[in-house]
DNA sequence: ACATGTGAAAAAATTCACAGCA
DNA sequence: TGCTGTGAATTTTTTCACATGT
């Protein structure tokens, strides 16, 4: 039997363009379908601020460089959204995959050390615009108790679990040191946080309950600097 | 004929601790390999600052949370590292790892784009720590045209492409607003830069000859939106 | 005895290619 | 015609299990 949700509400009868209710069964579904279908949803909306109201599959594939079959193989892990001979409805597949991620519900989420990754962080917009609400700051640098950043109050770690069960917050972003993370880690889990992403170049451990992922800047660069020593090496030998 | 490239110097004749000389090829080396390269890293130097001065597979792997042999299949796509009945010399594989990603030497990097997120980056401390050296940093804001931050110097972007020759950069971090991203990078690539890593949420297109990395941090909470929504399912149909 | 390195097997992900539908 | 959806084929990646080396 598989796992199954609900998926888009019913269209009503006189709706015709709306597809029919659909079920989103997750088992098995790769890793990487997920962070594609976060690129999906960007460049999904991008073509509706460029007033593109269908587009195919391969369209949608060659701006993100994967081919048409795996654009579609990728969303037929939760369903049809397709109309054959047309291609995908950009605001409609916009929303599919919304509620595929679950961000067509807000999350409140809290933001762990104010430093400069921190504050960068806070201040970011790309969040909002995609379901994300900000709701608290901690930091355990008394100066910048009470005070406030991009209009959310900076909190004192001290008192972590009393205002992440105030704001009811499901994410923590964590960007402390990295001998601090797992403490703050421990302290986020013990507050019944749902879900975490941390920054510190360092490994957490996490109950199997709470999800992560690990963003390390350095690494990212390192991705980078294999590909061109690769490339140059490819070059040498020819 | 495989593409290899000399590895690891020589040892002299005389140091018996020192492996032979080694060959990298680069032939067909999953991504994700490389990725896992760069935590296996991290974990190592870890384990030296715990003065451990050995690990085996299946240590190194189980703090990632991978397999022991995931660990040894992974490193031997580019030599032989390891001893048997042993495991592995830390300091002689982080360096070895170094030599692999390339920042066994050190790379000059230009960020474009001074907001928040450009500051937190001018200031992160984990680069320097890796081998990278943050050389200049670029902006169009006419008010911060000379200023110093952590001591690099904030330069027009009209003058990116004479910066980047004059301090002979090779990466790029793109930390602009969505709208001006793909014009930016068109610039570090006039400017002969060999790797980009694009903060900006959205697609930008690159020559081949050009690596990217993109990362998008609303992107990396949809990861875990939907991991959580996916766990909230499995729990209702149970 | 113990841990690596590695072919072989298994599993997973991608690509193919075409039936079916607008 | 032109596109999606999808089993089947292919390719890639991971896991197994054991020969090999210390």
């Amino acid at each position: 039997m598989p796992l199954a949700i609900d998926f888009l509400q019913t269209g009503s009868m006189a709706d015709s363009t709306s597809k029919d209710r659909q079920e989103i069964t997750f088992s098995s579904v790769p890793k990487a379908v997920v962070s594609r279908l976060s690129l999906y949803l960007r460049e999904l909306q991008q073509l509706l601020g460029e007033g593109k109201q269908t587009v195919r599959s391969g369209e949608l594939g060659k701006r993100l460089g994967f081919t048409d079959a795996q654009v579609r193989k990728d969303l037929t892990y939760f369903g049809q959204f397709g109309y054959p001979g047309i291609g995908y409805r950009s605001e409609e597949l916009v929303q599919a995959i919304r509620h595929i991620l679950g961000t067509d519900i807000e999350w409140r989420v809290v933001i762990v050390g104010i430093g400069n990754l921190g504050k960068a962080l806070l201040g970011y917009k790309g969040f909002a615009s995609q379901g994300f609400q900000i709701v608290a700051a901690l930091d355990n640098d008394p100066k910048k108790m009470g005070t406030k950043l991009e209009g959310v109050k900076i909190h004192p770690i001290t008192e972590l679990k009393k205002v992440v069960r105030q704001h009811r917050a499901r994410l923590g972003m964590v960007a402390v040191p990295a001998v601090a993370a797992q403490d703050v880690v421990d302290q986020l889990v013990d507050a019944g946080i749902d879900g975490i992403v941390n920054f510190a170049p360092v490994t957490i451990n996490l109950p199997n309950h709470v999800s992560q992922v690990g963003v390390d800047l350095a690494s990212e660069l390192e991705q980078i600097t294999f590909a061109v020593a690769k490339r140059l090496q490819m070059h040498n030998e020819a």
